[in-house]
DNA sequence: CATGTCCTTTAGAGCGCTCTAAACTCGCTG
DNA sequence: CAGCGAGTTTAGAGCGCTCTAAAGGACATG
């Protein structure tokens, strides 16, 4: 365990100063041609790598956005995946703050703060509104997948309602009238795809059937046990695709056929939707779209001096698979 | 946005030196019992946080461990959930660092210790041993998932030949004879886990088959798809469940039916293999065990002086699930 | 009352880097 | 040849915290 090298000892082995060899390192205006190349050569031959803790107490920047996720759900990987492409080519680095059953929002954000990250990048965020807005003054802070009522907070979201329209209409296109919808307990984003289904249920001139329900696969299992008990419609809406998988296999277990007893669909089109026994019909969130739209959010606020709040709401788009198609006895 | 509250503020509050209010705020001894209140009191009053980047910066010790995985991967995923209540544990936190297609492994690792980490855990890493080593001679590390043949490092890992013989058995048990197998591409992993299907094929008097494959659910589509232009076996083995999935969604959409005509069995026990609609026969991952062992070498490395590298073998266990059933026509 | 001991608190020198202001070099110009 | 300005380089003061050595206080003892 050799000590490791620093900017001084770069700065002896080409006879400069630090200064010097900090604006190469940093690629700051200011030193010669010659000095870039030789610095640049020296800090290789001694495998130098510059201390970010030092660098951000420094600089008082960290060049870091940190982000909140479940990091469990394959959706959210995804999408810090393709952040951290896209943060990269903004020049700044992501910092995941892991939201687990046994730490919550609250927590990871705490941890992400103490790091100094310069923005907060909230990934289905559950948290109540005023704390992010509070939030917000302190680090600029973007939400990803939810509604905001009433708040001014940089928002990036799918419209959740027209998604959940969509999903009706395909229904009602296979010949379905008896469409049900298993509703999520989030205040927010339950409320807005809850809102889909009845405005596309009421312009299809048909009766609405929500049940309660919830964002996890035990939640879908619970939904189906329920309905099994009672009458099964011929087609379900579930919240979102864990909750649809879950629905799934208990109607599976049941020995009810998906889809040519029932129609299922879910929402979010998580790799898990996409996986061939699952193939599950649901309504796809645009991964790149959401990360772009993030980072130029987070990039003006950081580096365009915009203050005022704004809001990027992209219309999603129904993927049809294997879990629905045409009502039997048509 | 207000200006950070340091150190300084608090200890003006209070009226202390820097020095108490840092020793208070460290849980250091020395202050006494009145001080102590007085400080987290005045703490909590101003919401002082200390700042990590200074911290690790004069303490010459960051108390991060950096975990590099597959961000993608629900199995690395839960690992790293399991590790992060872990860590905490023995008064640590955890940094990931994402290995995705666009940043590979070495990529994650710099980052990493850029930001100071004090140790890495790589979970399932592909890179060369001698990488490895070298890196392990500038800080602790400690692979997860894949044996160091030659290496003198940490290694946490199942016991993946024992693993594979299991479902060899558990299939035999079901009455199957015509078993294939097949692997991965990883040089070590895979020879293992073939090395564990050839055993114990040979000890049931069976005539091993195995083919090339990968760790991709493409690259199981791929092999169902060769497969099935040829004579499919009973049963068939694959490296692990994404494999198993990709290979079972291409016989659904050729219409052979799993299990009644074809036993399958993946490996990792990932959460996708819980699935309802999956329901892979498996080799189970001891997540928890995996974590403790991880963070106990890495405790005795970093705080007891532990020099010698160490390697834990868990013995795994068959998971079955829907996916495997007596052999037709027995 | 000087002295010693134990318990608390503090001064102050960094940690490795950034950044501003000042200094230096050199070729030109008047 | 003094003076100037553009182009480079550097000194040095932090960033917010830690940590060692030393100072300060309180109390008991001879």
């Amino acid at each position: 365990m050799s000590r490791r090298i620093r900017l001084e000892d770069v700065a002896a082995e080409v006879g400069l100063s630090r200064a010097s060899v900090s604006m190469v390192m940093r690629g700051a205006p200011g030193p010669s041609a010659d000095t870039v190349e030789r610095v640049l050569a020296a800090a290789d031959r001694l495998g130098y790598r510059p201390d970010r803790a030092a660098s951000a107490l420094a600089s008082r920047r960290s060049r870091m956005i940190g982000v909140v996720l479940e990091v469990r759900s394959t959706f959210h990987a995804e999408l810090a995946e393709e952040m951290l492409a896209a943060a990269d080519r903004i020049g700044y680095d992501l910092l995941l703050g892991p939201r687990t059953p046994h730490r919550d929002e609250a927590r990871a954000v705490e941890s992400l703060l103490d790091s100094r990250c310069e923005a907060l990048v909230l990934i289905g965020t559950e948290a109540p509104v005023e704390r992010l807005v509070a939030l917000d003054r302190q680090v600029p802070v973007v939400t990803v997948g939810r509604r905001m009522p009433g708040a001014t907070l940089d928002v990036v979201r799918l419209d959740d309602e027209s998604g959940v329209s969509g999903l009706v209409r395909h229904m009602v296109g296979l010949g379905h009238r008896r469409i049900a919808y298993v509703r999520g307990h989030d205040a927010v984003i339950a409320a807005d795809r809850e809102a889909g289904y009845r405005r596309a249920m009421s312009e299809a001139g048909l009766e609405p059937h929500v049940v309660a329900g919830g964002k996890d696969a035990e939640d879908g299992v619970a939904s189906a046990r329920s309905m099994l008990a009672e009458a099964l419609p011929t087609a379900v809406l579930l919240f979102n695709d864990q909750a649809a998988i879950g629905f799934m296999s208990e109607l599976a277990r049941a020995g009810v056929d998906v889809p040519a007893q029932v129609s299922v669909a879910g929402f979010d089109d998580s790799p898990l939707a996409r996986l061939g026994p699952v193939a599950l019909t649901t309504v796809h969130q645009d991964v790149p779209g959401l990360t772009r739209h993030t980072l130029e959010l987070i990039g003006e606020r950081l580096d365009g001096g915009r203050s005022a709040r704004r809001e990027v709401v992209i219309t999603p788009e129904v993927v049809v698979r294997a879990s629905t198609a045409e009502v039997a006895g048509i």
